[in-house]
DNA sequence: TATATAAATGTAACCGGTTTCGCTATTTGT
DNA sequence: ACAAATAGCGAAACCGGTTACATTTATATA
């Protein structure tokens, strides 16, 4: 392996002067820096990261926490689709992302100090719960951090989250719109601020609409399939039932359309069916379901952005980004 | 920062004592290691990696190439699940994943250059051509390295494949056993091993069962559901077509489905469809797809296993593993 | 008791870069 | 023509660990 003494030796100046040339700062002549740089690419030479990463500190690497909070029983098909987005707009700065394989950090290893470790430059973290103590540390130190889903900010900290409120209320009108009125929903996990700021918009839609709110409509999901198919399975038992569901996720919304299809009755005919997120398995279930579009690509780029902007430029305080979401009509709701 | 010097100021002892309590290394005295151990505690120190990593030239780090070949439309659920099964296998072994980012490499980057520069241990590949001349000088190296679903080896390189070939038979026989004798095939990408070795299987189950092959059925779909939709729509012009397909993959067998039905014609009472891989769609898609699962967490933890194994055994040569494929029976197909 | 042997610890080089600071030689200004 | 400024470069410290080798101290052996 070729090293920067080697290089040096091979241009008879010093290392110094090696570095200079690599890093492009100026103060070197130009006859000088051509001679290097030929010798640079003649042997191929690239230099070390994690020396370089050792006496610089940076490393150029992202780390990605991933907390399966939200056991969805499906390979976690949203955060996936963001760390795609994120790969690609990474990738082009030249960032690399560590995955942090530790599923259980907060007993032995704090989300800063796995960080510390890897010498990651920033951090961007998704399923991570509000009240998760591990938290505020990290958002207290100067670790440059984006939260995918949770409005947390602080000292380099900042957010990137769909307009939930938007997006149930966009879910609202238009199950409205199709003559709808009596609108269940399906929760997420109520601690989560997704699940929260999707039921606000709810209630407001509700309210805007003149329909009174019913909690005996509203049931618990736990975000994924199987909680979504036993939330279903209840609110069929009920005497009053609404005629149409809205689902605080697509896995929710799987479950709830298995379960109503078990029980005889059928989607969209007998229940308007309407998720949350626009997972891939939308596309395929039969009926096709209808949902408020996450733009997950984009909202990896936007971590991507955000963290390059804290890193790049030293902001301590950045905005967060909070992207459009969007209904994509297909099968699982009709007019009443 | 608490560094290795100032537990060992604290400690009245040389750094190298120090470093010999962390790793675990005989002739310190118990006592002296007490004591060393309790600063550590107090002070929550933990060595740093990046300099740990630039001495000892190890890294804990696993990287993880994934070549975009098969763009499938989907985002790459195949790989996506056994990565998540090296995650679950590497995190207890305390090794974090590095993930490139970079798309295109073989320009300007070599996958070996690339690991050098994260100094990862090990490296998986998935989705990597075989002719892929960047593959010759890894396989040369000495860097471990795992190949998914390419029978590729070397020095310090093994793989991970399934059982190809019996995967096919299975499908085939399953078709047969259901009434058919006129099986047609939707190809992947017929310069990849795993293509070809489905290929064989194909033919070899044919064969035993009596069937003459016949090449007008055989199809390429290049492993994408636009692949598989356009192939069956040219598959559906012939005057004389199969009662059967088998894909090569879920995806293919996804758009074969629905280049199906849009002919007005219905899976399985027209044809019957056959998958491969068990991707997540599979369950969701209707009528859900009867497919060759393969095993891909534990391909995963396989991968970690073979990598593991060189890594800190330094084994050169080690034994490539070939998983079993399990047939799985949905609603794709039909008796005729 | 002197000596060989083993146990416990330290010194200093090293991994491969970056960076501060200082030195020399050349320009520039007046 | 001389002081001041600047361009170009290098020596050496540093980042935070590991490790070969030397050294001191304790124990065993004759």
């Amino acid at each position: 392996m070729t090293t920067i003494k080697d290089i040096a030796k091979i241009a008879d100046v010093s290392t110094t002067t090696v570095s200079r040339v690599i890093n492009n700062y100026p103060d070197v002549s130009d006859e000088t820096r051509k001679k290097i740089n030929e010798i640079i690419q003649d042997k191929n030479y690239r230099p070390n990261s994690v020396a370089r990463s050792l006496s610089t500190s940076k490393s150029n690497s992202i780390g990605v926490f991933f907390t399966d909070h939200f056991n969805s029983g499906l390979h976690h098909p949203f955060f996936r689709e963001v760390i795609y987005g994120m790969e690609k707009a990474l990738g082009n700065k030249g960032y690399d992302i560590v995955y942090f394989t530790n599923r259980h950090w907060g007993e032995k290893f704090s989300y800063i100090e796995k960080c510390e470790d890897r010498n990651v430059d920033g951090v961007a973290l998704m399923g991570v719960l509000e009240d998760d103590p591990n938290i505020k540390k990290l958002r207290e130190s100067n670790i440059p951090s984006v939260f995918v889903d949770v409005d947390i900010t602080g000292n380099f900290s900042s957010y990137v989250i769909s307009n939930n409120i938007k997006g149930s209320k966009k879910a609202i009108q238009y199950l409205y719109e199709l003559g709808h009125r009596k609108i269940g929903m399906l929760m997420g996990i109520d601690t989560s601020k997704t699940s929260q700021e999707r039921l606000k918009g709810y209630k407001q839609a509700l309210k805007s609409l003149n329909i009174p709110y019913n909690k005996d409509w509203v049931f618990d999901g736990k975000y994924s399939e199987k909680g979504g198919y036993n939330a279903t399975m209840n609110m069929l038992k009920l005497k009053s039932r609404p005629t149409a569901i809205f689902c605080q996720s697509d896995g929710m919304a799987i479950g709830a359309m298995q379960a109503i299809e078990e029980s005889g009755l059928k989607v969209p005919d007998d229940f308007s069916i309407i998720g949350f997120d626009d997972i891939e398995a939308s596309r395929y279930v039969k009926p096709s379901l209808t949902t408020i579009a996450q733009n997950k690509e984009k909202m990896g780029s936007s971590v991507s952005e955000l963290l390059i902007k804290m890193i790049e430029e030293k902001k301590q305080n950045i905005d967060p980004i909070k992207l459009p979401v969007k209904l994509i009509k297909r099968e699982s709701c009709c007019e009443i």
